[in-house]
RNA sequence: GCGCCCGUAGCUCAGUGGAUAGAGCGUCAGGUUGCGGACCUGAAGGUCGUGGGUUCGAGUCCCGCCGGGCGCGCCA
């Protein structure tokens, strides 16, 4: 069963004192139309402002024509009501008024008791939220050509779409985790030529692939694949570009799976031709009178939906654009019966964004159900000078070699830690350095010692409480069980937003909580065996809300370090 | 030129229109004959780029300006 965070039963206990107040007329009818506030809690910056604050008095001073410390006290005195007349069934100890309007409410203690026992009992449903969207969602991600390995500018992506999988996933979305790719012409058939160059003992084109990986290449091109691409007539540098392309992208899926980022779907953008897909949907553009021809091509009459111009999709040569495949895409995806496609972009992709989704309003598609994540780009300095990251001049940083320096979890951390669209500078060599500085050590090390803490207690006879009723009078346990109970807001805040940045704040203050909780209250102590039950319920209550947090990151909760 | 994003502590970054703007790292000063010192306590450090506007209230919303990034192909 799914615990509802404690930030909407105070909603609803709000909502109580505001209907009674109306029913004994203490405050007016409220207003039916719009202007009618929802009621709004938030966690108060100041903790001596109590554990939620509600401003709703200032937001109905308007329409009331009252002063809000009135409509205030008129709340407070029902939500006061409450609390002593029947205590069991409002979150709610403590209302007070504070200027200018503000309703300031503490939680009763039963209410942080019910929390932590109810993480204790069922550790699964721990952080689950009510699903807010119960839809089937395509997220492409990564997507990068198999032309050579992933490099550290493919990381964020593949960092982000992941993350972005897994908040959806929270929020009881069915994702399916999509990764898109072309095997086939111009790019394919030069890594090819290059590869050929090398085997032939040549040297690499001038506008060849240059990276020590097509080296790699050569040596583990089978005789058969050589011989049958060098047979009279065969095309040589196709028939070993799509070789090379297999085994790059075999390299690509293993990288990616050290990553802890696995796939779904792998979709060459050259099935979507051979399969009919961007026939079709150029056909089905062209029945609602969005296309028309000129100069020899086939444009998209992309001005009708306010694009600044017009777009070829199949070029006066014949050939389709790669914004056509884009289009069959979107049949493609949609017809696999998904309700949401997202797209997970470099912000320099942002000129696109319009366009496809225009091509799919176009084609009668709710432009809505098309959306784009732009994460802002990395530059990669080295010593402050930017470094580029060119496949083809083989000037790069694998992934695989920054995970070898920094490790999946501080580079998890590190992306999970920053809004997608902040830009960063990632200098290699500081990220090398702060790796052993990343917050992440901080708060799996709080896990970790909790672990010590459990066998420690173990072995001192001691297990823990199923509860800590009556055990929260105290500063220590008190500060720890409310950290611990505010999980599932930020579980619930990280699904609204799709954001993960919340979680890592959250992660780190919790584990701060737990250290001075550490320091002031002795956890194992055979002299006081109840008080210690209690304590390792609470700190097992910790402990499973760590974990959650980690692993809603695909970060690991390590039992010791 | 047009469009999108960004500008918050020395650095890297948080901050659903709310109260005295926060965290990590760094710097400085302290702390353990007890369960993990990868820990804890404290200090210094901010005209939130800038000028207007909206609001009871603006780092947050709107407009201008300054600075930075990116994009404006019958490339992919």
């Amino acid at each position: 069963m799914i615990a509802p965070p404690l930030r909407s039963l105070v909603r609803d206990a709000i909502d109580r004192a505001w209907a009674r107040a109306v029913a004994s007329g203490a405050l007016p009818e409220p207003p039916a139309d719009a202007s009618r506030p929802a009621v709004a809690v938030e966690r108060p910056a100041d903790p001596s402002h109590g554990d939620f604050a509600s401003n709703l008095a200032m937001r109905l001073a308007r329409p009331y024509r009252m002063a809000p410390l009135a409509i205030a006290s008129a709340l407070a005195a029902e939500l006061a009501r409450e609390a002593a007349d029947s205590p069991e069934a409002t979150p709610i100890a403590e209302a007070e008024v504070a200027a200018p309007g503000f309703l300031n409410l503490r939680l009763a203690d039963h209410t942080l008791e019910a929390a932590i026992a109810g993480a204790l009992a069922e550790p699964d449903a721990w952080g689950q939220v009510a699903a807010i969207r119960a839809r089937s969602v395509n997220v492409e991600f990564v997507s990068a050509n198999p032309t050579g390995p992933l490099h550290i500018g493919n990381a964020r992506g593949a960092f982000v779409g992941d993350l972005l999988c897994r908040v959806l996933e929270a929020g009881g979305q069915r994702v399916t985790r999509e990764y898109y790719f072309n095997d086939s012409g111009g790019q394919i058939r030069n890594l090819g030529a290059s590869v050929a160059a090398l085997r032939r003992g040549e040297p690499v084109p001038d506008d060849g692939y240059k990276g020590e990986y097509v080296a790699d290449l050569v040596g583990e091109l089978p005789e058969r694949v050589w011989a049958e691409a060098t047979a009279s007539g065969a095309d040589t540098d196709g028939i070993v570009g799509h070789w090379a392309a297999g085994r790059v992208r075999e390299g690509i899926e293993r990288s990616l799976a050290a990553l802890s980022v696995r796939f779904d779907v792998w979709t060459s953008e050259a099935s979507l031709h051979d399969e009919g897909w961007v026939d079709r949907a150029v056909e089905r553009l062209r029945e609602r009178g969005h296309v028309y021809e000129q100069d020899g091509a086939i444009w998209f009459r992309s001005t009708d939906f306010g694009d600044d111009k017009d777009r070829v999709i199949i070029r006066s040569n014949g050939e389709p654009t790669y914004f056509a495949a884009d289009i069959g895409y979107v049949t493609e995806k949609f017809g696999r019966g998904f309700d949401h496609l997202i797209y997970v972009w470099g912000a320099d992709h942002h000129g696109t964004v319009a366009r496809v989704r225009n091509a799919a309003q176009a084609m009668g598609y709710d432009p809505e159900a098309v959306q784009m994540l732009l994460y802002s780009w990395v530059r990669f300095v080295r010593d402050g000078v930017e470094v580029s990251m060119s496949k083809r001049a083989g000037d790069f940083i694998t992934l695989d070699e920054l995970l070898s320096e920094i490790g999946v979890d501080s580079a998890r951390w590190f992306f999970a830690s920053r809004s997608v669209n902040t830009g960063i500078d990632f200098d290699i060599e500081l990220a090398k350095k702060q790796s052993n500085e990343n917050p992440v050590y901080y708060v799996q090390y709080a896990h970790a010692r909790i672990a010590s803490i459990v066998r420690k207690a173990a072995e001192a006879g001691l297990a823990p409480a199923s509860d800590v009723i009556g055990w929260l009078a105290d500063a220590p346990e008190a500060a720890l069980a409310r950290a611990v109970a505010r999980f599932p807001e930020v579980i619930e805040d990280a699904v609204a937003a799709e954001e993960t940045h919340g979680i890592t704040a959250y992660a780190i203050e919790l584990a701060t909580t737990f250290h001075g909780f550490y320091r002031d209250a002795r956890v194992v102590d055979p002299q006081a065996p109840e008080r210690s039950a209690a304590r390792l319920a609470l700190a097992g209550a910790t402990r499973i809300t760590l974990a959650k947090a980690l692993g809603l990151l695909g970060i690991s909760a390590p039992e010791s370090m």
